[in-house]
RNA sequence: GCCCGAGUGGCGGAAUGGUAGACGCUGCGGACUUAAAAUCCGUUGCCAGUAAUGGCGUGAGGGUUCAAGUCCCUCCUCGGGCACCA
């Protein structure tokens, strides 16, 4: 019993004293600290700001720093955007690449109201831990520009930018529709609520309409979907943006009501169909709703009106299959024709698009004939298509054709008589040529505590006069028409904090529960919330102290909204530029230098949101000659997800989430960003695999091992010429891979290389330094290990990149493959010289390709030179 | 429903219209080792055959071409986006 335990004991032992040498062959852990600490301390990644050498700017989607921590998915789009990085500065450039944190937002908000820990605790807890593990990956960013939206002296910037959006008359103040949750007493981000309920408890919520501070986005919608063309964006991005913005051009008709002085305005894209129009339908909401009712049908109206209020925005569009509605007894006169036809309300109509009312044109439109049918209306068939095809004729028919029915219009093609429909109503003055977007303006407050505070007071109309009157700062921030607000039936004027009182910082707080009012917590301080104002300056003081004394002091009250999580994502690209800039959000020779990221990474998910509305601002503050340059990012990138071993999305609950800090710690950072960039194409889904690791984990031992071995190495030129080949086949190839972010095959054929190496019984030193040069974007740590190793002198950054010399690519000896119908045979090797004829003939007489041609007619003989010959036969 | 994108071995994936399956993983066989780990060598699309070799093969069906994973048409499946926007 004591030996066999004595051999096992002596067994570890020798196992631990092994180990122990490997560990010390590639100690990845102690490298990549090494490198890491060097980097840090060598300051190797700053960016400079008066270089005289080109720029190259490389930014990731910043993140939020969430208590989980970084999982694997992260870093993904961050070492792309790395390996480019650290691509261009060998390239020469001057390069930035930075990183910083979007740190205002719900999850450290919601933590707060079940702990009572302050925001900015947890915040800058877990920005510490982000921070800890985007660095353990051995990242080119330059530390010294990193940002953070929650710092008062970042917000006070985004503030600004908002302070100009007001003056320019782009932001003002209305009712709008959000979730509410009458349990929770709090307004509900979409996120928050799920099937209709509140994620947090589970309780009903409801369509209310709050008190919101929008932005006027829709002012930009023709530049932002002009904008797009000169963008290096993938294609579904850019659809998905034209989509979102939803341009549609067509005519606004007036259809007189009957009876009355009053026309009801509707828009269509079918002026062509008008004499198809047999009825007509007002959304609930319509105001001239009212009027058009008559008093038989007033009772099953309002009911009407009432259900469809009490409908979610769901329900109306998602849910409702059947279409709904009620005749409201009114009449409206046909503009040309003259004819009665018949108003009805529904709430397939949307309030929000056009003018809140359309002509319906059943034969023409599924929705109107849908409902036409239900409700037994007729239908009018004003388009009949040329070719006569009856199935395809079908109605509800909406492609092109030949106008019926349509009076003088007859026989015209209905394309084409669009523009003349719209050119006859504008002379009648009873239409004119419109277009419409679906976009619509953008909601930017939100009822919570943690985001920007709201730069905006609220005064009574005769303070504003005053304001309007009192000359000073005030006066000259004040958009053309003023922004109001009602209050407990009372109007208040916003006038604004000016640039010189910002930041306006978050004020401490007893609670973070929402007020109950569905306001923000910040309107449950009433010493920060009620202040006197003054009027020229903008200087502001609690009104918990005695009223200063001067003439231009009145009492005001504070915005308690603060700004959506967008806001400061909007505009950090420009902020890295210039992270301690008191006195500009950008200096302008600094914006003008460094522009816009030259690439820009992160998720697809950001199609329309993030995109859009930095796109906004960013042509916003170029327009106002903030900035050189309109559009912020030229070139996009969206990375795929990394899934879970199993297939399914990473997800805590599934258990299938992959740390990246567990497999540093066993593989080291080098091998996972290798890994994640060997999965597949950049853009691709694709699912993690510990095994794969193991495989490129191994490729990175392999280079270790011919870096080390001495005996192998030779100076002066690469002299074996299939390696010199293979190195320079390589470095071509590799160059355009990183370029083409295709980086599997760069890795792909620096692992041919290294196998090539360790085969061959000796090599140059210049070789595997070029390798390493190669292999250094994407692994670094190691790269410039064994740099230090191979006698180079760090950073390996600093080397220049290496230069393929295409002529060694061309061998004097060609391979030409023959094959017959297109079908390989055989194949053989020509000199360069070799004539077409020689080939040919060659091929002809080649053993394989005479067993499928004897017998045959040879109808046809290619030639691809240097590649291929292809007989064609025939028999 | 509409608009995109993608379908290639057991798996991840390579292939300017020109040798399909590079590279990696897995599996199998072997070397080294007392043994293991590590490392290395060979092999690994399917079918037939001891083999040489032949046939089939890139979601399905058609087409263009001397030649198609790649181009065109129709369809299927999966993924993403939009969804009563008149």
């Amino acid at each position: 019993m004591l030996l066999p335990n004595f051999c096992k004991s002596f067994i570890i032992k020798i196992y631990l004293i092994k180990m122990a040498e490997e560990e010390k062959q590639y100690d990845f852990l102690a490298i990549e600290k090494k490198w890491q600490k060097f980097w840090e301390e060598e300051k190797t990644f700053l960016a400079e700001d008066n270089s005289e050498k080109e720029k190259f700017y490389a930014l990731d989607m910043f993140p939020y720093p969430s208590g989980a921590g970084l999982h694997i998915g992260h870093p993904e789009g961050y070492v792309a955007s790395d390996i480019l990085a650290r691509y261009k500065k060998a390239c020469g450039f001057n390069v930035l690449h930075p990183m910083g944190w979007d740190a205002f937002g719900l999850p450290a908000e919601q933590y707060a109201i079940k702990t009572g820990t302050h925001p900015s605790v947890t915040t800058q807890a877990n920005v510490d831990n982000f921070r800890r593990q985007i660095k353990s990956i051995g990242f080119a960013i330059d530390w010294d520009r990193e940002i953070n939206t929650t710092d008062p002296n970042y917000y006070k910037w985004t503030q600004w930018i908002f302070l100009k959006l007001f003056q320019r008359g782009l932001a003002y103040v209305a009712e709008k529709p959000v979730w509410w949750c009458p349990n929770l007493l709090a307004v509900l981000a979409n996120e928050e609520v799920v099937d209709g309920k509140s994620e947090v408890g589970g309780h009903p919520v409801e369509r209310r309409n709050l008190r919101q501070v929008v932005l006027r986005i829709t002012a930009y919608a023709e530049k932002l979907i002009a904008g797009l063309d000169e963008l290096d964006w993938p294609n579904s991005t850019k659809r998905q943006q034209k989509a979102w913005i939803g341009r549609s051009e067509g005519a606004e008709v007036q259809f007189v009501i009957e009876g009355a002085d009053e026309a009801l305005k509707v828009y269509t894209t079918r002026p062509d169909t008008l004499y198809g129009a047999t009825y007509m339908v007002v959304a609930p909401e319509h105001p001239l709703l009212d009027k058009l009712v008559i008093p038989e049908n007033e009772n099953e109206v309002k009911a009407y009106i009432q259900a469809a209020a009490k409908k979610s925005d769901l329900d109306r569009t998602d849910l409702a299959k059947d279409k709904s509605g009620v005749f409201t007894g009114s009449y409206c006169l046909h503009p040309l024709s003259g004819e009665k036809v018949p108003v009805w309300v529904a709430d397939y109509v949307l309030i929000t698009y056009g003018t809140g009312a359309i002509m319906a044109v059943p034969a023409h439109d599924e929705r109107d004939f849908e409902f036409a049918e239900k409700f037994a209306i007729p239908i009018k068939r004003v388009i009949a298509r040329v070719d006569g095809d009856e199935e395809k004729s079908k109605l509800p028919y909406s492609g092109s054709g030949i106008m019926v029915n349509s009076a003088d219009y007859d026989g015209l093609e209905a394309d084409k008589c669009k523009a003349q429909i719209i050119s006859d109503l504008e002379a009648k003055e009873i239409g004119k040529g419109a277009v419409n977007y679906k976009l619509r303006d953008w909601i930017f407050s939100r009822q919570r505590y943690w985001g920007e505070p709201i730069p905006l007071v609220w005064v009574s109309r005769e303070d504003f006069e005053k304001a309007k009157m009192t000359e000073g700062a005030i006066r000259d921030l004040l958009p053309e028409e003023p922004v109001t607000s009602d209050k407990d039936g009372v109007t208040l004027y916003a006038l604004p904090i000016p640039a010189s009182e910002l930041p306006l910082k978050l004020p401490e707080v007893e609670k973070y529960q929402p007020s109950g009012t569905g306001e923000s917590p910040l309107a449950t301080i009433p010493d920060w919330l009620n202040i006197w104002y003054d009027l020229a300056t903008g200087l502001a003081i609690s009104q918990n102290e005695a009223k200063p004394n001067g003439e231009n002091w009145v009492s005001a009250t504070r915005e308690t909204n603060t700004m959506p999580q967008w806001a400061g994502s909007c505009w950090y690209h420009l902020r890295y530029l210039d992270p301690n800039n008191t006195e500009h959000l950008v200096d302008p020779e600094k914006e003008e230098y460094w522009g816009g990221p030259d690439f820009y990474i992160g998720g697809a998910e950001h199609a329309v949101l993030h995109l859009l509305y930095a796109r906004f601002w960013h042509r916003f503050l170029h327009d106002e000659g903030v900035l050189a340059h309109p559009e912020p990012y030229k070139k996009l990138f969206h990375q795929g997800l990394i899934l879970g071993e199993d297939g399914n999305k990473m997800s805590k609950s599934v258990g299938n989430v992959v740390s990246p800090d567990v497999v540093i710690n066993a593989y080291g950072a080098d091998s996972l960003r290798l890994f994640e960039m060997f999965l597949g194409p950049l853009e691709a889904v694709k699912p993690w695999s510990e095994k794969g690791i193991e495989g490129v984990h191994r490729f990175l031992k392999k280079v270790f091992r011919e870096a080390n071995s001495a005996h192998k190495h030779l100076v002066g030129e690469e002299k074996n010429p299939e390696t010199l080949r293979l190195l320079h086949e390589t470095i071509l190839k590799v160059t355009e891979s990183i370029e083409d972010l295709r980086f599997n095959v760069a890795i792909s054929q620096m692992m041919i290389l290294a196998n090539h190496l360790q085969k061959v019984e000796s090599f140059s030193i210049e070789t595997i330094k070029t390798l390493l040069q190669l292999l250094a974007p994407l692994a670094p740590h190691l790269s410039e290990e064994l740099w230090e190793k191979v006698g180079g002198t760090p950073s390996i950054v600093n080397q220049a990149w290496p230069q393929a010399r295409k002529e060694l690519l061309v061998s004097d000896e060609i391979t030409i493959v023959f094959q017959v119908n297109g079908k390989l045979r055989g194949e053989s090797k020509f000199s360069k010289e070799a004539t077409k004829e020689e080939i040919i003939s060659k091929a002809k007489e080649h053993e394989k390709v005479l067993a499928f041609t004897t017998g045959k007619e040879i109808v046809k003989e290619i030639y691809v030179p240097g590649k291929l010959v292809n007989l064609a036969v025939k028999g």
